[in-house]
DNA sequence: ACATAATGACTGACCAGTCAGTCAGTATGT
DNA sequence: ACATACTGACTGACTGGTCAGTCATTATGT
């Protein structure tokens, strides 16, 4: 018989600290809790870098450990486990961006200037950062991670498509788009995607300017409400 | 454990193939050749298999010569590595795609029926065949091979976006579609890749219907050009 | 003094790739 | 027709190197 993972004898759960509650009566003092919650981060960073260059299987924790400037163990006084890393990295690195596309949908603009700041929000705070990265990990990982495709399904992505659904409806009532997007909201994002596999892939031989390519889009998907 | 002598210990006796009755007085060497490539075939089909389902490196060779009802060794007659194996099958798989898409340029017919054309032809060749599988494993593996990125931007890519810009600009021409559509040719392929990413990660979620979403998006951009 | 954090050498699973051995099928000799 | 030798496609046990995860030991902070 075959084991459930390769490369995996865990046997005994190791309980972590960090972002498990911190009860009792033993207050850490400030300035450990900062180098603490500094070394994770750079452990975060360092895995981000060596995820993203070889793939989840072939990124070495030895050489996350190197590039963070902390022996091996270290790592697993913060994470369970290779995969609990990556899947803390990509938690941490999406969940932000929830609020912040809500807070869009919230104020009532007309669907021009919110397409606006929608462009410039993906270029500026994904395509521009290392979120871009993170979501290529999504897109090439994700499919070996069920509960982290969940995870991102439920807490990301339905989120984000159900604000645009409430726009894209409003602006379709106003007449300012047609009806058929709200259904979609996938394509409004398409661009954005496509560009993010893309300079991973054929940048080298042909490069694709993001922000022009999505503002062109959005042109020709709200062009067609133009002239009624 | 039963190891006399090493590297001899031959227990179990050969099973030949099964239905391999050589019915007809020709044992020439086309069977042969017919049989090889049908190895190949067989082995080509399993890696696919394995390597959609785990990702390349996860992908064990020994997984593979099983689904393939062949033993390890054999894999190396066919193929020099599991790269090599790899590689193979992207380009086995994606370049009869070429000639399909130049196919399409080449007849002068209205936009309209082009792009439906498209649409099916993406659907049928691609979405539900093998393919979006070779397609979903260039995304997500295509960065670690760059020999593999270049052959498929070279062979394959290149040509189907020099293809659309030639569809395209004829279009614009005859004020069918917009200009910016043939600066950007990936913005009509972009719903197809949103809808293979999506199928892998979140159809258990919400499921997708690719044609309806293809059909909507295009409808959405030539609209543009039908109220002058 | 004590607790907690950090270290890195070590272990055992794991797997790509190898190669000595096997045998069905073919050719040659009688 | 029959026997004997030859061929090479195919096999799978084995090796060597890799790496996730462990834990006895050492360092650091209060």
């Amino acid at each position: 018989m075959t084991t459930a993972h390769p490369r995996s004898a865990r046997k005994t759960p190791r309980r972590r600290r960090g972002a498990t509650h911190r009860p009792g009566p033993k207050p850490l003092s400030k300035a450990r809790e900062a180098r603490s919650a500094a070394r994770r981060e750079a452990i975060l960073s360092a895995a981000l870098d060596e995820f993203s260059s070889r793939g989840f299987e072939a990124a070495r924790l030895d050489d996350v450990a190197k590039r963070a400037g902390v022996a091996k163990g270290t790592i697993y006084l913060y994470f369970r486990d290779k995969e609990s890393l990556f899947q803390e990295l990509i938690r941490a690195m999406l969940t932000p961006l929830v609020g912040t596309i809500e807070a869009l949908g919230a104020a009532d603009v007309p669907i021009n200037a919110l397409a606006e700041q929608l462009v410039e929000l993906f270029v500026r705070e994904v395509y521009e950062t290392r979120r871009k990265d993170v979501i290529r990990l999504m897109i090439s990982e994700g499919r070996r991670f069920p509960k982290l495709a969940e995870f991102y399904y439920r807490e990301v992505l339905s989120r984000i498509i159900g604000t645009m659904r409430v726009i894209l409806r409003r602006a379709a009532a106003r007449g300012e788009v047609s009806q058929g997007l709200a259904e979609f909201p996938q394509i409004i994002a398409a661009p954005g995607l496509v560009a993010i596999i893309w300079s991973g892939l054929f940048e080298r031989f042909e490069s694709l300017d993001v922000r022009k390519m999505m503002k062109a889009h959005i042109e020709l998907l709200f062009a067609s409400r133009r002239a009624p």
